[in-house]
DNA sequence: AATGAATGAGGGTTCATTCAT
DNA sequence: CATGAATGAACCCTCATTCAT
């Protein structure tokens, strides 16, 4: 039980119990799962009314859109850091911290992995969920096939595809994080960490070293 | 909608009608997703009445394991006839089987696939379903384990761990798949093809050619 | 169980079939209350398929009439053969009978009172029930009340109501059977014989003796 | 039909709203029989919507419950006021006061003993049920037990037993008023009432006269 | 006459949504 | 803004009844 809400029910910034309703949502998500997610159990959760939620958000789907939004948000936010941002200059710095940013804490949590699987089961037959996973991964894709396309050109590797390989290494991890999150023992995360590592340090063995 | 039954009940073995109202459910899994689908659904799709799916089986819920246990099984046996049978007797042959076999148009069927995924995002919150979805991925491990192992001694590799190889494969197929499932625009069936052959041809040279 | 159907299913004779049903009804509605009792449970029960039950009864509800009446029948028959019969000459005996009757093996049957008192609890809003019930009861209070007249003279009792003698004996009766049924522990058979006896034996001393 | 309830839906107290539900299910009962109550039926009754009676009540199972608690609670008080309560004194006005109680128009209010001897008729296969309606004649036998020592000690009587007396009492009212109900041109309420006057003026003379 | 798979209306229950407070 | 009692459509499930065999 997390009740952030201060007892008075005092009115809050409509950003706030957003924010504060969405993190509900995902904690639901995770124990309940995306089917098992009612409107009750998430404003319970968030120690608020049942009415809050369509008071914020127009319905139920539009919060789970939002939760869904948010979670991918903070994923393309903490990848655009290391691809785009300047804090690292080297090809090989940036692909480690890919490495290390895909298997962190706050990437392998347990709860917004439920969330993103728990929508990926469902994006067939949902179109907006589609959408919103889609573009996630188109996002990442290009930069990623840009990033190891730089690290062939590095290594004078004409022959191997860089879009092959960011496309395997985007449904490797996927898969790892899956695997992983169904069943931890049988694939632990720090296997997994390494199986994701391996992948990179076969295909581009000048940049990373199979290591740790 | 398929209507193979005739307007005139006429009773069945009842193999022959739970075959088909699981053969229903994997429709309607695969076209309105897990937590879409309904009972009248199921029954509708399979051209029957309501009643009928909790006379073959007991509740919604044994349906919807049957459903599940009757794709992973296919899988497993499909996948057992090439690890364990004796049509291939090679490493490489077994090998480039695997590969084939799980992109091949019997396995990549998008109904079978988004019942598994279907039922993987609900899994954690799901022990039944973890249950079903973890014995089928360690049965397969430890079989290709055992083959990644042979082609690794095949060709004197004492570096490359066999497990964590074959941990990669099979979390890369469902990656693959799963992208391809979920967008196949942005991930094309035969380019996921190519990223698994691609890994596999990286990580055992000697056995397995990028070809294609 | 109670499986007196022969294994080849031979068609039998529908006055036997009937009865066959009406005891398996029976023992339903002893077991699982009125509400309770399904056709699928009574035909199990008689070890007969599901469909039998319509085609010798029109529908349940005539099922379950006829087992009402079976019932009451049987109890109107024995008793009749008291009140009526040549076997008892004297009042005493008579009454004597009709005491030793009420608290007899056959008719404190759990069985059969489970059945009487199923249907006199949904009597009041099933016109239907309600007739069956108090037919069986006017019938009794006319006898009883003769019996008890002819007592109350040979005693040269003026005072004592004959009739309020008798429809208090029946109420008697029938609340000393619903509270030994319901809870013997609290109400053992015994007792409820007993205190039948002392009802009679305070009201017609000269006939009836508190004894046993 | 009772709708008090205006068009415009008003928030009302929990136990306002129970107590409302448990007087449409006694209606109900009375009207459609146990077996015939449905939640439809009862919320409709109370001029409230289908999903109220689980808001309140967490099944049908539960109201029922409560209601047959809310019934015998009713009986049990006014019983226990007539006995331990300091109103009368005497023995003579407490057994009086006793069956006066047992035929007024509160106790025998015919929706109330509807919903008795609709889950009395019941009892046997539903322990739940036989718990409540046992606890309720345990605890009448007891204290009735006591009042009729009383007199009997009082009338210098050591022949009769008292608790025999007392286990006759109260099955002789719960026959009177099941006969009563059943079938009242039958036997009108006024001649039950005479029939258990009768029966205690035969035993303690003393104390209760024929009177009427 | 007998079977039991099949039907579908009707039951209890859940839950997103509304709205008087 | 915030609340949570109230609503009612839609779900799963039961079971009396039917009918091809």
């Amino acid at each position: 039980m997390t009740k952030t809400a201060n007892k008075t029910r005092r009115a809050q910034p409509k950003e706030v119990r957003k924010e504060q309703l969405i993190q509900a949502t995902i904690k639901c998500i995770a124990k309940h799962g995306l089917s098992g997610t009612t409107m009750a159990l998430v404003t319970r959760e968030a120690g608020l009314s049942m009415g809050i939620a369509n008071l914020h958000f127009e319905s139920k789907e539009k919060l789970l859109l939002e939760t869904l939004q948010s979670v991918t948000d903070e994923y393309a936010a903490g990848q655009a850091a290391i691809l785009e941002g300047e804090k690292f200059q080297s090809t090989s710095a940036r692909i480690e911290a890919l490495l290390n940013f895909d298997f962190s804490a706050r990437v392998i949590d347990k709860n917004k992995l439920a969330v993103w699987f728990g929508f990926l089961g469902e994006a067939r037959s949902r179109p907006t969920y589609q959408r919103i996973c889609s573009r996630q991964d188109s996002l990442a894709e290009e930069k990623i096939t840009a990033l190891f396309q730089s690290a062939l050109d590095e290594a004078g590797d004409k022959v191997v595809d860089a879009a092959l390989l960011a496309a395997g290494y985007i449904a490797l991890v996927d898969g790892l994080w899956l695997n992983s999150l169904v069943d931890p023992r049988r694939l632990p995360w720090k296997k997994s960490a390494r199986a994701a590592r391996h992948y990179l340090a076969t295909a581009l063995p000048k940049h990373i070293k199979p290591g740790k």
